[in-house]
Order: C-alpha cells, then sequence, then structure tokens
DNA sequence: TTAGTGTTTTTTGTATTCAAAATACATTAT
DNA sequence: ATAATGTATTTTGAATACAAAAAACACTAA
C-alpha cells in the first residue's frame, strides 16, 4: 500500500466520520466488537488512524475500550437515555437563550419557516420526516447559539439519542403532535428575542420528554 | 527502551493525566507548542501514546492541532471564558440538582464541614485555601450527582477555568468574602434535598460569576 | 543590511513491525 | 460427549521506520 502519511492533513477525522455513520446506520451494532484490521482494510488506511478514531468515538461515548480486548459499540440503557436527555435539556436551554441574544432578522425569517410543512390540524402521519425536521431545527438553533465548545458536547449528545432510538423507529420519544406545539413556541420565543423565555421553553420542552420516557422505564420495570 | 507495549493496558490514559496536570501546572504556558519528541524521551514512550493524549486533550480543548504544524497548548479569550463559565452554569445546576435527589445522610454530614474553615466574621485572606475548599466542593458535588458523561464534560471545564487564570493569582474571579455565602446557600438547599433551589441557588452562583467577567471584560474595553 | 533562494535538519502523519496477551483450535484424559 | 490442557493463530498496545512537509540555516545577489 502506498504511503499515504503526508499528503493527507488528517485521515482520522476522515476515519472518525465514518464509523460514526456506521454506527449510526446501524451497520455496527450496539454491542459488537469492532475488527480493527477488517476494517482497516476496507477504508484502505492502516490501523493508526482507525484506533484514533476509535478514540474520538470513545470520549465521545459511542464506543468503550475494553482493554487488551479491543473496541465495542457502546450499549445505552434507558436509565442512561435520561440522563443524556437531562443533559440537553440544559445544553440546548443555553443554545436557546444564546440564540435569542444574537439572532438576525434574517435569521428569524429562515427560523419561521421550520415545521410549515406540517399541519397543525391534522394528525402527523410522516415520523421520518418530522424527525428530520427536529434534528433541522436543533442543528439550526445551535449554529447560531453555541459556540465551538457547546457546539462539539452538542453534537456527541445529539447523535447519540438519535443513533440509539430505543423508543420507536424514528428515535422520537413522543408524538409529533404534542411536540410541534413546544417547537412552535420555542421559535415564537426566540423570535421575540426573549433569551429567558427561549430557554425555558425549551427546556420545559425537553422535561416533558425525559417525563416520557420515565414512565415508559417504569411500565418496563412493571412488566 | 524497554518495550512496555504490552505490559501495560493503558500507558495514553497515564500520558493523558501527566500533560493534563502540565497545562494545570502552567510548565506548559498557553500558546506554546508541544514538543512531541522531547517530551515522549521526558515521559520514556515512544510518540503513539503521547500523539494519542494529545487528541484526547484535543478534544476537551485543552490543546489545538495546526495541521502539519503540531500541537499547541490552547489560549482563551475572556470572551471564551465567559461561554465556559455559562456552561459550568447550566452543568453544575444540573449537577447541584441531581446531587439533592440522591445525596445519602452521610454524605450530608460530609458536605456540612465544606468551608467550615473559613470564618464568616473575618475577611478571608487566603485565597490559595479557599480556592482549594472551592474546587474540592464542586468535585465532591459531581461525584454524587453527575454520570460519567456529565462527569467528563464538567471535569474538563473545570480545569479550563481553574487553569486559565485570568483574573487573579488562584483563580478567582470574585473575592471569597462574596462567594462564600452563596456556596453556604447551595449547600444548605443540597441538605434539605431541594432539588429545584439546589440547581436555582447553583445557577445563580455562576451567574454573578458571569457578569463579573463580563464587567472586567468592559472595563478592559474602556481602558 | 536585506531579500531571496537553495540546502540541511527537524518534525509530522502514517505505515510497519514486534512482543505479549487473548482467543481459537486441537488433543488427550476422564 | 465433556473437561482439561497444550499449541497455533489472531489481535492488541506500543515502538520503530520512513516519506513528505515545515522550519532552520546558510549563502548569494541586490
Amino acid at each position: 500500500m502506498r504511503n499515504l502519511g503526508a499528503e493527507h492533513a488528517n485521515l482520522d477525522q476522515k476515519v472518525h466520520q465514518i464509523l460514526k455513520h456506521m454506527i449510526m446506520d446501524r451497520q455496527l451494532l450496539p454491542g459488537e466488537k469492532i475488527p480493527q484490521e477488517k476494517i482497516a482494510q476496507e477504508l484502505g488506511v492502516s490501523r493508526t488512524p482507525l484506533i484514533a478514531a476509535l478514540k474520538y468515538l470513545e470520549q465521545e461515548k459511542l464506543v468503550e475500550s475494553k482493554p487488551r480486548r479491543g473496541f465495542y459499540v457502546r450499549l445505552f440503557s434507558k436509565e442512561e437515555m435520561v440522563s443524556i436527555f437531562e443533559l440537553r435539556e440544559v445544553l440546548e436551554g443555553l443554545t436557546a437563550r444564546r440564540t435569542a441574544q444574537k439572532i438576525t432578522d434574517a435569521e428569524i425569517e429562515t427560523m419561521a419557516r421550520f415545521f410549515s410543512q406540517f399541519d397543525l390540524d391534522r394528525e402527523i402521519m410522516d415520523f421520518k420526516a418530522y424527525s428530520r425536521e427536529d434534528r433541522r431545527f436543533h442543528t439550526f438553533i445551535t449554529e447560531i447559539g453555541a459556540k465551538e465548545f457547546l457546539k462539539s458536547i452538542l453534537e456527541t449528545t445529539n447523535i447519540i439519542s438519535f443513533s440509539y432510538q430505543l423508543i420507536n423507529s424514528e428515535g422520537l420519544v413522543r408524538s409529533p403532535d404534542e411536540t410541534i406545539h413546544e417547537h412552535l413556541a420555542v421559535i415564537e420565543a426566540i423570535s421575540r428575542r426573549d433569551p429567558k423565555a427561549a430557554e425555558e421553553l425549551m427546556r420545559r420542552h425537553f422535561k416533558k420528554t425525559i417525563a416520557a420516557l420515565t414512565r415508559d422505564i417504569k411500565a418496563d420495570e412493571a412488566a
């Protein structure tokens, strides 16, 4: 194999992205061991950048290293999912606050179009489309309100909750008909440039999701 | 050199810890380039685990990699310090809430002894001791209230604020005589097992610090 | 002097190598 | 058959090797 060594600046970031997608797309299943030599060959790189990428993922908690045994795709329990949503509650609350402080008029216009494809009077059937819009919305807010540190944390917590959809097929904990109103309320508060309300509403949105998750867990335990 | 390779399970975690301390203790100064070969030799390891450790630190934002140029100790501006304290506000707020929910009686007793060495009627002169107690307190709360993900994020934001002392020699933004009452209020709320108050008071504590920091920045700009 | 150019040295990113550990496999004894 | 033991294979963690890029240095020409 040719020595790519000095030609590329960042082979491990590339590998990192690929692995992340493999986990998100469930090509690598939770609990599974990651075969280093095999994947390295598939990607046409040596184990060096692959291991670097795996260590990134380890810090992002998407992967776990058992010393002398290798890397395994991480498995999250429902309890851990609750912790992750609690984190998102405070982090995205902060993001919403900051966004309300610094959003531009043009951005407010763009934001107004989010969720407009969905009719409030009719039951939302297309979960996939709604889930996608949900992500787009949270990403949009993040882009405006979060600086790099917060952004990188949010990115990984988001990926975690979306890639480990324990609840239903599209990673939604609650029904769109319930959450769309909360989303619109957040949008409205940000448009008003009301940081306090934006943070409060975003947190309430997550708190409800956490409550739903907790209920699910209790139901499981009863069963 | 002896091949430690297969004897140790985790050389890079060890190197990571050492580097972290070198940054905290200002043996490596912000902006400085990290000489890989030199440090590797000092620690008696090869560049492999050192680079792995540097990549950990990169994700923690303590270090920054300029492609093809090497790793540099990260430099934070006052504005970025504000962002970091905003993060701590919401994260430690969450931690305080969780701690109030699950603290044991024994832990409450231990917690009651925090800051007891300081006399409320007398001006606190020993900044170093106070700073140490401050850290101990935040670490104590974290141990109880934060699960792994939150814990690891808190650890790095803490290190950043304490290692980049822009304000005064011990990394304190405000005077102990001011903050000790806030600390005691948080302790009291947690002892009462009042999650809401604990979170609220912890956040208020940080909000005041952020306000002080912001004032400093404005004063700088005027000068 | 100073700017520009060529040359040497150092450092970087990645591949390769290697000993030790873990695992898989086979063989024998029960 | 099943368990216990020994042997071969694979995989891991880390050192080393090496080509290309960057930095340091030296020399010449304005």
